[in-house]
DNA sequence: TTGTATGCGTTATCAC
DNA sequence: GTGATAACGCATACAA
């Protein structure tokens, strides 16, 4: 019943060549005569051969798998840049694995090295929120094993990486406010050593001070951005009877968060407050009103990232040199900001 | 630079033994003795050793790696799925690769051998919308190979299925707008041939029957569900004049258009028309208001096809019989629906 | 409890 | 253009 499996050797015997021909018939080798190698592709169909990646992937030490570990798979963001991945991947026959980190450290530690007992050729990584030190991430480049980081990165390792201007994303939706008329403007974000909120949060800053409106500290929150904290920061917010006629979050879901709030406050949006959020996760379409936020264009990101690992790989020895590559953000303006419809 | 890849031989070198007796004390074979096992991990843990699994899979004819094709990764139910399954088949050291087919048969093919190239140990699928012909998914099993559908099934293929009773989500929800007083309940599905579609559709005719309310079969409505779809049946069914107090959309997608629409026409939610939806999607909690909808415990789901799969897995040649397991829906009643506020 | 020998399925290297 | 052989790193049957 269970079929045996059918390899190379049974197809040289069938054609009563030898198992070399065969593997190079089937690998496109120039030095072969169309014959044979028509031969053998008919010979191999007919007897369903399945080629055995394994075992080519042990004797050319490459597995033709790419790992990526995601704090989350279960954010559009993250599962837009995944397919991203597997779409560039694909094409060149490589498989991708997925792995989510559930932004714990020793997660993201253990994963990686699954990743590496399962031979992975490489690894794309975002960094999770409390990774503070990278010391595992460091000794994958000095294995030689090409590393890139994308969305939640850092500097401290010397490897490509894939971003997109936060700067500009946090500065572009803080100027979009400023330019509706608002001039007390709350920021939500999160912990500010991750770089992304930490750029978004100096994109807010500078926009302020380009339009010379002073910047106040007690106007912004930090939160681990769900939408519960942004519920929590905004009826912080509302309670300490600080006058102010909008929110940037530079999360998504803690702008639906503050939607809420400010709706259960029966405070009109955008009329008394205008919201802006961070990511153009899907259900930010859906909401009453529409929010307004940052698209970060992430199967694109996706895209680049492979992009920009395959450049590595290819390059064995060559040694690159770490590619920074920054995206452009595009401010996705919606009824939650605008004020004169 | 590039560090020369340690093997269990050089770890046997250098403790003057023999490989084998090193694999043994790796595997925690009975027969070695506690000394040397001590030993052979420290010296691996000095040497820095890497397992080559790939070595190991070859020499053992299992990979460890467990593959899953799903329609789409970009959407919360799925991806949740994914994640359960990645809890379970961790724990038991195995690694979980995710394909997504976009509701294309060319693709699932394609996909499916790509990962029997890769030599995965089995495989987990929810089936695409359009896959009509089950040849692919059938010659696995003739191979051998064990195969779990989830979700989006059929009962064409003789192997384990795990589903919700979608009939039973469809039922409630259906008879919770009923208790609400509706009467007249227009429905959304996709393709009925879709075992989830027709199932939720029998759910809300035989809640309509249950109750002797007439079926009218101009109140269903057909189509591929987006967000989009959703919008253009509301229009259609505004558009025939005929009189109705609900809508039953069999996707959340389709009925946040559908919200949107009835908003539009200044139709109050859910005084003049009630609405539900069904998967239980996350923003379904953030909209104005917010939709009542069917959970479907994906992460359980992930967990429960997991299981299943493994108990395919380990009962080799004891050939099994295949399971459906059929999970509880919950309705999840939120302001959309709620009449008597 | 340990060592010896062999093979998993493929590809690289050499020879012809 | 094709064949013979070895090797990738590991696990196992068998022997000791």
């Amino acid at each position: 019943m269970t079929s045996k499996k059918v390899t190379i050797h049974d197809i040289a015997k069938k054609l009563d060549i030898t198992a070399s021909t065969v593997s190079r018939a089937l690998n496109n080798n120039p030095r072969i005569s169309e014959t044979t190698k028509k031969a053998v592709l008919e010979a191999a169909r007919s007897l369903n051969y399945q080629p055995n990646n394994l075992a080519a992937a042990l004797r050319k030490g490459k597995s033709q798998l790419i790992g990526i570990i995601v704090p989350t798979i279960n954010r559009s963001f993250f599962s837009s840049v995944i397919r991203g991945v597997e779409e560039v991947a694909n094409k060149l026959d490589y498989r991708v694995i997925v792995s989510q980190s559930n932004e714990n450290v020793e997660n993201e530690i253990a994963l990686l090295n699954a990743l590496l007992n399962a031979r992975v050729d490489g690894v794309l990584v975002s960094i999770g929120k409390n990774t503070e030190h990278f010391d595992h991430y460091k000794s994958l480049l000095k294995k030689g094993i090409p590393l890139v980081l994308f969305d939640r990165t850092t500097n401290e390792i010397g490897t490509s990486q894939v971003i997109i201007d936060d700067y500009l994303g946090g500065f572009q939706a803080t100027e979009h406010l400023i330019k509706q008329g608002c001039t007390k403007i709350a920021h939500f974000t999160n912990v500010k050593l991750v770089n992304i909120y930490h750029e978004r949060y100096r994109g807010y800053k500078n926009a302020l001070e380009k339009y010379q409106i002073p910047f106040d500290d007690s106007l912004v929150y930090e939160s681990n951005m769900q939408l519960d904290d942004g519920r929590e920061c905004t009826k912080k917010l509302l309670s300490t009877g600080k006058e102010f006629d909008a929110i940037f979050s530079a999360s998504d879901y803690a702008a639906a968060g503050a939607m809420q709030v400010l709706k259960e406050h029966h405070i009109k949006i955008p009329e008394d407050i205008a919201l802006a959020g961070f990511s153009n996760e899907p259900f930010t379409s859906f909401t009453d009103p529409p929010l307004t936020t940052v698209s970060q264009f992430p199967i694109e990101m996706g895209q680049v990232a492979a992009e920009s690992f395959f450049e590595i790989l290819n390059s064995k020895k060559k040694k690159i040199i770490p590619q920074k590559t920054v995206l452009q953000p595009e401010l996705i303006i919606r009824a939650s900001s605008l004020k004169n419809g």
